[in-house]
DNA sequence: TTATAATAACTAATGTCATTAGTTTTGACA
DNA sequence: TGTCAAAACTAATGACATTAGTTATTATAA
Protein backbone atom coordinates (compact mmCIF):
# COMPACT_ATOMS: atom_id res chain seq x y z
CA UNK A 1 0.00 0.00 0.00
CA UNK A 2 2.36 2.52 -1.02
CA UNK A 3 1.17 6.22 -0.18
CA UNK A 4 1.42 8.88 -2.52
CA UNK A 5 0.72 11.76 -0.05
CA UNK A 6 -1.72 13.14 -2.08
CA UNK A 7 -3.34 16.69 -0.68
CA UNK A 8 -6.35 18.89 -2.10
CA UNK A 9 -4.35 20.95 -4.17
CA UNK A 10 -2.63 18.59 -6.15
CA UNK A 11 -6.12 16.63 -6.61
CA UNK A 12 -7.36 20.21 -7.44
CA UNK A 13 -4.63 20.48 -10.38
CA UNK A 14 -5.26 17.20 -11.88
CA UNK A 15 -8.74 17.79 -12.01
CA UNK A 16 -8.28 21.45 -13.62
CA UNK A 17 -5.68 19.56 -16.04
CA UNK A 18 -8.50 17.15 -17.05
CA UNK A 19 -10.96 20.30 -17.24
CA UNK A 20 -8.86 22.46 -19.25
CA UNK A 21 -7.65 19.88 -21.83
CA UNK A 22 -11.02 17.56 -22.17
CA UNK A 23 -13.90 19.64 -20.67
CA UNK A 24 -15.45 20.03 -17.14
CA UNK A 25 -17.68 16.35 -17.98
CA UNK A 26 -14.68 14.68 -18.28
CA UNK A 27 -13.63 15.58 -14.55
CA UNK A 28 -14.88 12.18 -13.15
CA UNK A 29 -13.69 10.73 -9.96
CA UNK A 30 -12.55 7.56 -12.06
CA UNK A 31 -10.50 9.95 -14.26
CA UNK A 32 -8.90 11.58 -11.77
CA UNK A 33 -8.00 8.97 -9.69
CA UNK A 34 -6.46 7.06 -12.83
CA UNK A 35 -4.58 9.80 -13.77
CA UNK A 36 -3.42 10.18 -9.64
CA UNK A 37 -2.75 6.49 -9.96
CA UNK A 38 -5.18 5.49 -6.99
CA UNK A 39 -8.69 4.26 -6.73
CA UNK A 40 -11.31 6.49 -6.90
CA UNK A 41 -12.73 5.95 -3.32
CA UNK A 42 -9.26 7.01 -2.07
CA UNK A 43 -9.92 10.45 -3.16
CA UNK A 44 -13.29 11.03 -0.55
CA UNK A 45 -10.22 11.35 1.79
CA UNK A 46 -9.74 14.93 0.38
CA UNK A 47 -13.12 15.66 -1.47
CA UNK A 48 -16.42 14.81 -0.48
CA UNK A 49 -17.48 13.22 -4.11
CA UNK A 50 -17.74 14.89 -7.77
CA UNK A 51 -20.21 17.27 -6.56
CA UNK A 52 -18.34 19.02 -3.71
CA UNK A 53 -15.04 18.04 -6.42
CA UNK A 54 -17.00 20.27 -9.10
CA UNK A 55 -17.65 23.02 -6.68
CA UNK A 56 -13.89 22.99 -5.52
CA UNK A 57 -12.76 23.93 -9.03
CA UNK A 58 -15.56 26.61 -9.33
CA UNK A 59 -13.72 28.28 -6.59
CA UNK A 60 -10.53 27.51 -7.83
CA UNK A 61 -11.87 29.83 -10.77
CA UNK A 62 -12.81 31.97 -9.61
CA UNK A 63 -9.71 33.10 -7.32
CA UNK A 64 -7.77 32.71 -10.69
CA UNK A 65 -10.07 35.35 -12.09
CA UNK A 66 -9.90 37.88 -9.45
CA UNK A 67 -6.41 37.39 -9.66
CA UNK A 68 -6.57 38.43 -13.57
CA UNK A 69 -9.28 41.04 -13.05
CA UNK A 70 -6.87 42.52 -10.52
CA UNK A 71 -3.69 43.16 -12.61
CA UNK A 72 -5.88 44.12 -15.53
CA UNK A 73 -7.78 46.58 -13.62
CA UNK A 74 -4.61 48.47 -11.93
CA UNK A 75 -4.61 52.04 -12.35
CA UNK A 76 -6.85 51.47 -15.58
CA UNK A 77 -9.86 53.61 -16.09
CA UNK A 78 -13.06 54.84 -18.33
CA UNK A 79 -12.69 52.72 -21.66
CA UNK A 80 -9.65 51.06 -21.04
CA UNK A 81 -10.66 50.10 -17.86
CA UNK A 82 -13.42 48.27 -19.66
CA UNK A 83 -11.42 46.69 -22.71
CA UNK A 84 -8.73 45.52 -20.09
CA UNK A 85 -11.29 43.79 -17.89
CA UNK A 86 -12.84 42.28 -21.32
CA UNK A 87 -9.55 41.12 -22.41
CA UNK A 88 -8.75 39.24 -18.58
CA UNK A 89 -12.49 37.89 -18.84
CA UNK A 90 -11.98 36.33 -22.35
CA UNK A 91 -8.09 35.55 -21.27
CA UNK A 92 -9.34 33.48 -18.53
CA UNK A 93 -12.06 31.58 -20.57
CA UNK A 94 -9.35 30.50 -23.64
CA UNK A 95 -6.94 29.38 -20.91
CA UNK A 96 -8.81 27.69 -18.72
CA UNK A 97 -12.07 26.21 -20.62
CA UNK A 98 -12.46 23.94 -17.96
CA UNK A 99 -11.92 25.94 -14.90
CA UNK A 100 -14.83 28.64 -17.06
CA UNK A 101 -17.10 26.02 -17.12
CA UNK A 102 -17.06 25.23 -13.89
CA UNK A 103 -17.36 28.94 -12.92
CA UNK A 104 -20.40 29.36 -15.15
CA UNK A 105 -22.40 25.82 -13.14
CA UNK A 106 -25.23 27.65 -11.01
CA UNK A 107 -24.46 27.21 -7.55
CA UNK A 108 -27.08 24.83 -5.02
CA UNK A 109 -29.51 27.33 -3.95
CA UNK A 110 -28.18 26.64 -0.26
CA UNK A 111 -24.71 27.60 -0.95
CA UNK A 112 -23.84 31.04 0.14
CA UNK A 113 -20.44 30.80 0.33
CA UNK A 114 -19.73 30.15 -3.90
CA UNK A 115 -22.65 32.51 -4.63
CA UNK A 116 -20.66 35.35 -2.95
CA UNK A 117 -17.43 34.43 -4.04
CA UNK A 118 -19.45 34.50 -7.71
CA UNK A 119 -20.71 38.17 -6.06
CA UNK A 120 -17.29 39.25 -5.91
CA UNK A 121 -16.50 38.91 -9.62
CA UNK A 122 -19.32 40.51 -10.91
CA UNK A 123 -18.06 43.77 -8.75
CA UNK A 124 -15.47 43.46 -10.97
CA UNK A 125 -17.57 44.48 -14.11
CA UNK A 126 -19.20 47.22 -11.73
CA UNK A 127 -15.90 48.65 -10.96
CA UNK A 128 -15.00 48.62 -15.10
CA UNK A 129 -18.06 50.62 -15.41
CA UNK A 130 -17.55 52.63 -12.83
CA UNK A 131 -15.76 55.81 -15.34
CA UNK A 132 -19.26 56.13 -17.20
CA UNK A 133 -21.13 58.01 -14.19
CA UNK A 134 -23.94 55.09 -14.09
CA UNK A 135 -25.76 55.26 -11.01
CA UNK A 136 -28.65 52.66 -9.97
CA UNK A 137 -30.74 51.11 -12.56
CA UNK A 138 -28.53 52.00 -15.58
CA UNK A 139 -25.46 50.60 -13.56
CA UNK A 140 -26.88 47.21 -13.25
CA UNK A 141 -28.15 47.48 -16.82
CA UNK A 142 -24.99 47.92 -18.46
CA UNK A 143 -23.67 45.33 -15.80
CA UNK A 144 -25.87 43.10 -17.02
CA UNK A 145 -24.96 43.53 -20.52
CA UNK A 146 -21.13 44.14 -20.68
CA UNK A 147 -21.17 40.22 -18.78
CA UNK A 148 -24.21 38.87 -21.66
CA UNK A 149 -21.35 39.88 -24.54
CA UNK A 150 -18.49 38.62 -22.62
CA UNK A 151 -19.83 35.56 -21.67
CA UNK A 152 -21.81 34.63 -24.98
CA UNK A 153 -18.80 35.38 -26.70
CA UNK A 154 -16.13 33.48 -24.53
CA UNK A 155 -19.16 30.46 -24.67
CA UNK A 156 -19.28 30.64 -28.53
CA UNK A 157 -16.45 30.71 -29.26
CA UNK A 158 -15.61 27.52 -27.02
CA UNK A 159 -17.57 25.87 -28.12
CA UNK A 160 -16.87 26.59 -32.07
CA UNK A 161 -19.92 28.24 -32.97
CA UNK A 162 -17.94 30.81 -35.32
CA UNK A 163 -17.60 29.51 -38.23
CA UNK A 164 -16.24 31.74 -40.53
CA UNK A 165 -12.49 31.95 -41.18
CA UNK A 166 -12.43 35.29 -39.89
CA UNK A 167 -10.32 37.06 -36.98
CA UNK A 168 -11.79 35.97 -33.33
CA UNK A 169 -9.72 38.79 -31.84
CA UNK A 170 -11.15 41.40 -34.32
CA UNK A 171 -14.28 40.33 -33.36
CA UNK A 172 -13.90 40.50 -29.96
CA UNK A 173 -11.94 44.12 -29.59
CA UNK A 174 -14.69 45.28 -31.96
CA UNK A 175 -17.49 44.18 -30.21
CA UNK A 176 -16.31 46.16 -27.12
CA UNK A 177 -15.55 49.00 -28.76
CA UNK A 178 -19.30 48.56 -30.31
CA UNK A 179 -20.52 48.37 -26.87
CA UNK A 180 -18.75 51.44 -24.99
CA UNK A 181 -20.01 53.19 -28.28
CA UNK A 182 -23.17 52.30 -27.40
CA UNK A 183 -23.03 52.98 -23.96
CA UNK A 184 -21.80 56.44 -24.67
CA UNK A 185 -24.96 56.84 -27.38
CA UNK A 186 -27.23 56.21 -24.93
CA UNK A 187 -26.61 58.24 -22.09
CA UNK A 188 -26.78 61.54 -24.07
CA UNK A 189 -30.25 61.49 -25.52
CA UNK A 190 -31.86 57.23 -25.60
CA UNK A 191 -32.32 57.03 -21.82
CA UNK A 192 -36.07 57.54 -22.38
CA UNK A 193 -37.39 55.52 -24.71
CA UNK A 194 -36.71 52.09 -22.11
CA UNK B 1 -45.98 -7.63 -23.24
CA UNK B 2 -48.39 -4.42 -23.23
CA UNK B 3 -47.32 -2.49 -26.74
CA UNK B 4 -47.61 0.69 -26.16
CA UNK B 5 -46.94 1.99 -29.44
CA UNK B 6 -44.21 4.44 -29.30
CA UNK B 7 -43.08 6.38 -32.03
CA UNK B 8 -40.22 8.69 -32.48
CA UNK B 9 -42.04 12.15 -32.21
CA UNK B 10 -44.09 11.30 -28.99
CA UNK B 11 -40.25 9.82 -27.76
CA UNK B 12 -38.92 13.26 -28.40
CA UNK B 13 -41.49 14.84 -26.99
CA UNK B 14 -41.46 13.10 -23.65
CA UNK B 15 -37.55 13.91 -23.87
CA UNK B 16 -38.17 17.61 -24.92
CA UNK B 17 -40.38 17.70 -21.84
CA UNK B 18 -38.20 15.92 -19.20
CA UNK B 19 -35.58 18.62 -20.95
CA UNK B 20 -37.34 21.76 -20.56
CA UNK B 21 -38.59 20.77 -16.73
CA UNK B 22 -35.48 19.32 -15.15
CA UNK B 23 -32.59 20.26 -17.27
CA UNK B 24 -30.61 18.14 -21.01
CA UNK B 25 -28.89 16.86 -18.21
CA UNK B 26 -31.63 15.11 -16.56
CA UNK B 27 -32.65 13.72 -20.09
CA UNK B 28 -31.15 9.87 -19.80
CA UNK B 29 -32.92 6.66 -21.17
CA UNK B 30 -33.49 5.34 -17.76
CA UNK B 31 -35.97 8.56 -17.09
CA UNK B 32 -37.10 8.57 -20.62
CA UNK B 33 -37.92 4.86 -20.26
CA UNK B 34 -39.74 5.39 -16.74
CA UNK B 35 -41.70 8.38 -18.12
CA UNK B 36 -42.80 6.05 -21.04
CA UNK B 37 -43.41 3.10 -18.73
CA UNK B 38 -41.16 1.05 -20.35
CA UNK B 39 -37.68 -0.46 -20.15
CA UNK B 40 -35.04 1.64 -21.22
CA UNK B 41 -33.39 -0.81 -23.90
CA UNK B 42 -36.69 -0.58 -25.71
CA UNK B 43 -35.75 2.62 -26.81
CA UNK B 44 -33.19 1.65 -29.07
CA UNK B 45 -35.96 0.86 -31.12
CA UNK B 46 -36.27 4.04 -32.11
CA UNK B 47 -33.52 5.88 -31.28
CA UNK B 48 -29.62 5.32 -31.49
CA UNK B 49 -28.69 5.73 -28.06
CA UNK B 50 -28.36 8.86 -26.06
CA UNK B 51 -25.83 10.85 -28.05
CA UNK B 52 -28.32 10.21 -30.75
CA UNK B 53 -31.53 11.35 -28.53
CA UNK B 54 -29.50 14.57 -27.92
CA UNK B 55 -29.05 15.39 -32.05
CA UNK B 56 -32.23 14.39 -32.59
CA UNK B 57 -33.47 17.18 -29.49
CA UNK B 58 -30.60 19.92 -31.12
CA UNK B 59 -32.89 19.21 -34.28
CA UNK B 60 -35.85 19.57 -32.76
CA UNK B 61 -34.34 22.95 -30.86
CA UNK B 62 -33.39 24.20 -34.60
CA UNK B 63 -36.42 23.22 -36.24
CA UNK B 64 -38.78 25.09 -33.36
CA UNK B 65 -36.18 28.38 -33.12
CA UNK B 66 -36.42 28.00 -37.45
CA UNK B 67 -40.37 28.71 -36.78
CA UNK B 68 -40.29 31.64 -34.83
CA UNK B 69 -37.49 33.62 -36.56
CA UNK B 70 -39.94 33.33 -39.42
CA UNK B 71 -42.47 34.49 -38.04
CA UNK B 72 -40.53 36.96 -36.07
CA UNK B 73 -38.94 38.31 -39.06
CA UNK B 74 -42.11 38.43 -41.67
CA UNK B 75 -41.82 41.89 -42.98
CA UNK B 76 -39.75 43.48 -40.31
CA UNK B 77 -36.49 45.68 -41.20
CA UNK B 78 -34.08 47.59 -40.10
CA UNK B 79 -34.07 47.80 -36.04
CA UNK B 80 -37.40 46.05 -35.66
CA UNK B 81 -35.60 43.23 -37.48
CA UNK B 82 -33.25 42.83 -34.71
CA UNK B 83 -36.13 43.67 -32.40
CA UNK B 84 -37.82 40.89 -33.55
CA UNK B 85 -35.29 38.44 -33.82
CA UNK B 86 -34.13 39.10 -30.48
CA UNK B 87 -37.08 38.73 -28.79
CA UNK B 88 -37.57 35.44 -30.60
CA UNK B 89 -34.88 34.33 -29.52
CA UNK B 90 -34.77 35.33 -26.00
CA UNK B 91 -38.45 33.97 -26.19
CA UNK B 92 -37.29 30.21 -27.01
CA UNK B 93 -34.46 29.87 -25.19
CA UNK B 94 -37.20 30.90 -21.86
CA UNK B 95 -40.12 28.96 -23.39
CA UNK B 96 -37.52 25.55 -23.98
CA UNK B 97 -34.35 26.06 -21.41
CA UNK B 98 -33.79 22.31 -22.28
CA UNK B 99 -34.11 22.27 -26.06
CA UNK B 100 -31.90 25.54 -25.69
CA UNK B 101 -29.03 23.40 -24.20
CA UNK B 102 -29.39 20.83 -26.61
CA UNK B 103 -29.13 23.30 -29.51
CA UNK B 104 -26.23 24.91 -28.01
CA UNK B 105 -24.15 21.81 -27.98
CA UNK B 106 -21.28 21.58 -29.90
CA UNK B 107 -22.16 18.99 -33.23
CA UNK B 108 -19.81 15.61 -34.07
CA UNK B 109 -17.04 16.88 -35.96
CA UNK B 110 -18.55 14.49 -38.85
CA UNK B 111 -22.15 15.50 -38.00
CA UNK B 112 -22.41 17.71 -41.36
CA UNK B 113 -26.03 17.74 -41.19
CA UNK B 114 -26.63 19.54 -37.78
CA UNK B 115 -23.50 21.59 -38.26
CA UNK B 116 -25.81 22.92 -41.76
CA UNK B 117 -29.14 22.97 -39.35
CA UNK B 118 -27.36 24.87 -36.85
CA UNK B 119 -25.68 27.31 -40.07
CA UNK B 120 -29.23 28.11 -40.89
CA UNK B 121 -30.08 29.27 -37.93
CA UNK B 122 -27.54 31.91 -38.28
CA UNK B 123 -28.15 32.94 -41.20
CA UNK B 124 -31.26 34.15 -39.36
CA UNK B 125 -29.09 36.32 -37.78
CA UNK B 126 -27.57 37.47 -40.79
CA UNK B 127 -31.03 38.41 -42.28
CA UNK B 128 -31.98 40.29 -39.26
CA UNK B 129 -28.70 42.76 -39.54
CA UNK B 130 -29.13 42.80 -43.59
CA UNK B 131 -30.53 46.71 -43.29
CA UNK B 132 -27.26 47.93 -41.55
CA UNK B 133 -26.12 47.47 -45.15
CA UNK B 134 -23.11 46.01 -43.45
CA UNK B 135 -21.23 44.00 -46.08
CA UNK B 136 -18.28 41.38 -45.65
CA UNK B 137 -15.79 41.75 -42.63
CA UNK B 138 -17.87 44.26 -40.77
CA UNK B 139 -20.92 41.96 -41.14
CA UNK B 140 -19.36 38.80 -39.97
CA UNK B 141 -18.76 40.45 -36.98
CA UNK B 142 -21.54 42.34 -36.53
CA UNK B 143 -23.75 39.15 -36.37
CA UNK B 144 -20.86 37.57 -33.93
CA UNK B 145 -21.71 40.52 -32.20
CA UNK B 146 -25.43 39.61 -31.47
CA UNK B 147 -24.99 36.33 -31.14
CA UNK B 148 -22.54 36.89 -28.51
CA UNK B 149 -24.90 39.41 -26.19
CA UNK B 150 -28.00 37.37 -27.29
CA UNK B 151 -26.69 33.77 -26.13
CA UNK B 152 -25.06 35.40 -23.03
CA UNK B 153 -27.94 36.87 -21.68
CA UNK B 154 -30.12 33.76 -22.68
CA UNK B 155 -27.41 31.70 -20.88
CA UNK B 156 -26.73 33.68 -17.95
CA UNK B 157 -30.59 34.07 -17.06
CA UNK B 158 -31.27 30.78 -17.58
CA UNK B 159 -28.74 29.62 -14.63
CA UNK B 160 -29.93 32.35 -12.03
CA UNK B 161 -26.73 34.10 -13.08
CA UNK B 162 -28.66 37.82 -12.82
CA UNK B 163 -28.54 38.32 -8.92
CA UNK B 164 -30.13 41.92 -8.30
CA UNK B 165 -34.32 42.48 -8.43
CA UNK B 166 -34.28 44.59 -11.60
CA UNK B 167 -36.87 43.60 -14.91
CA UNK B 168 -34.42 41.48 -16.49
CA UNK B 169 -36.68 42.41 -19.75
CA UNK B 170 -35.90 46.23 -19.60
CA UNK B 171 -32.31 44.78 -19.31
CA UNK B 172 -32.40 42.85 -22.27
CA UNK B 173 -34.65 45.29 -24.56
CA UNK B 174 -32.02 48.11 -23.36
CA UNK B 175 -29.23 45.87 -24.01
CA UNK B 176 -30.23 45.52 -27.55
CA UNK B 177 -30.72 49.02 -28.18
CA UNK B 178 -27.27 49.94 -27.14
CA UNK B 179 -25.87 47.83 -29.30
CA UNK B 180 -27.97 49.05 -32.11
CA UNK B 181 -26.85 52.22 -31.32
CA UNK B 182 -23.30 51.05 -31.06
CA UNK B 183 -23.58 49.95 -34.79
CA UNK B 184 -24.43 52.87 -35.81
CA UNK B 185 -22.09 55.38 -33.88
CA UNK B 186 -19.45 52.23 -35.41
CA UNK B 187 -20.47 52.92 -38.77
CA UNK B 188 -19.95 56.81 -39.05
CA UNK B 189 -16.52 57.18 -37.75
CA UNK B 190 -15.20 54.37 -35.54
CA UNK B 191 -14.54 52.03 -37.91
CA UNK B 192 -10.87 52.98 -38.12
CA UNK B 193 -9.52 52.54 -34.69
CA UNK B 194 -10.28 49.05 -34.44
C1' DT C 1 13.35 4.49 20.44
C1' DT C 2 8.92 2.73 20.70
C1' DA C 3 3.93 2.78 21.30
C1' DT C 4 -0.26 5.05 19.86
C1' DA C 5 -3.52 7.44 17.15
C1' DA C 6 -4.96 9.64 13.03
C1' DT C 7 -5.66 8.90 8.46
C1' DA C 8 -4.34 7.69 3.54
C1' DA C 9 -5.28 4.29 0.69
C1' DC C 10 -7.33 -0.04 0.10
C1' DT C 11 -11.02 -3.94 -1.02
C1' DA C 12 -15.72 -5.27 -1.34
C1' DA C 13 -20.27 -4.27 -2.25
C1' DT C 14 -24.43 -1.69 -3.97
C1' DG C 15 -27.01 0.99 -7.09
C1' DT C 16 -27.61 3.69 -11.36
C1' DC C 17 -26.93 4.14 -16.02
C1' DA C 18 -25.89 2.90 -21.17
C1' DT C 19 -25.48 -0.55 -24.09
C1' DT C 20 -25.54 -5.20 -26.46
C1' DA C 21 -27.37 -9.78 -27.43
C1' DG C 22 -30.79 -12.58 -27.80
C1' DT C 23 -35.97 -13.71 -26.92
C1' DT C 24 -40.93 -13.26 -27.08
C1' DT C 25 -45.07 -11.72 -28.94
C1' DT C 26 -47.85 -8.50 -31.08
C1' DG C 27 -50.18 -6.76 -34.97
C1' DA C 28 -50.25 -5.71 -39.78
C1' DC C 29 -50.73 -7.76 -44.07
C1' DA C 30 -50.65 -11.41 -47.49
C1' DT D 1 -55.48 -17.71 -40.94
C1' DG D 2 -50.56 -17.87 -41.27
C1' DT D 3 -46.32 -15.22 -41.67
C1' DC D 4 -43.00 -11.88 -40.57
C1' DA D 5 -41.12 -7.40 -39.24
C1' DA D 6 -40.40 -5.11 -35.33
C1' DA D 7 -41.75 -3.49 -30.59
C1' DA D 8 -40.90 -4.60 -26.25
C1' DC D 9 -38.78 -7.72 -23.28
C1' DT D 10 -34.98 -10.21 -20.09
C1' DA D 11 -30.27 -11.00 -19.10
C1' DA D 12 -25.73 -9.57 -18.94
C1' DT D 13 -21.64 -6.42 -19.08
C1' DG D 14 -19.06 -2.51 -18.05
C1' DA D 15 -18.44 2.40 -16.44
C1' DC D 16 -19.23 5.25 -12.66
C1' DA D 17 -20.33 7.17 -7.73
C1' DT D 18 -20.72 6.06 -3.34
C1' DT D 19 -20.61 3.63 1.31
C1' DA D 20 -18.73 0.51 4.74
C1' DG D 21 -15.28 -1.50 6.68
C1' DT D 22 -10.04 -2.85 6.54
C1' DT D 23 -5.03 -2.25 6.48
C1' DA D 24 -0.92 -0.04 7.03
C1' DT D 25 1.74 4.23 7.06
C1' DT D 26 3.18 8.23 9.18
C1' DA D 27 3.33 11.61 12.64
C1' DT D 28 3.44 12.39 17.33
C1' DA D 29 3.97 11.62 22.04
C1' DA D 30 5.86 8.87 25.80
Amino acid sequence: MPRIGLDLPTLLQTATDIADESGLESVTLASVAQKLQIRSPSLYNHVNGLPDLRRHLAFRGLALLKERFERALEGKDGDDAVRAFSQAYLGFAREHPGLYEAVQRAPEPDDDALKQAMGEIVGYAVRALEGYGLRGDPAIHAVRAIRSLLHGFASLERQGGFGMPLDLDVTFRLMVETFLAGVKAMKDGGGEQG
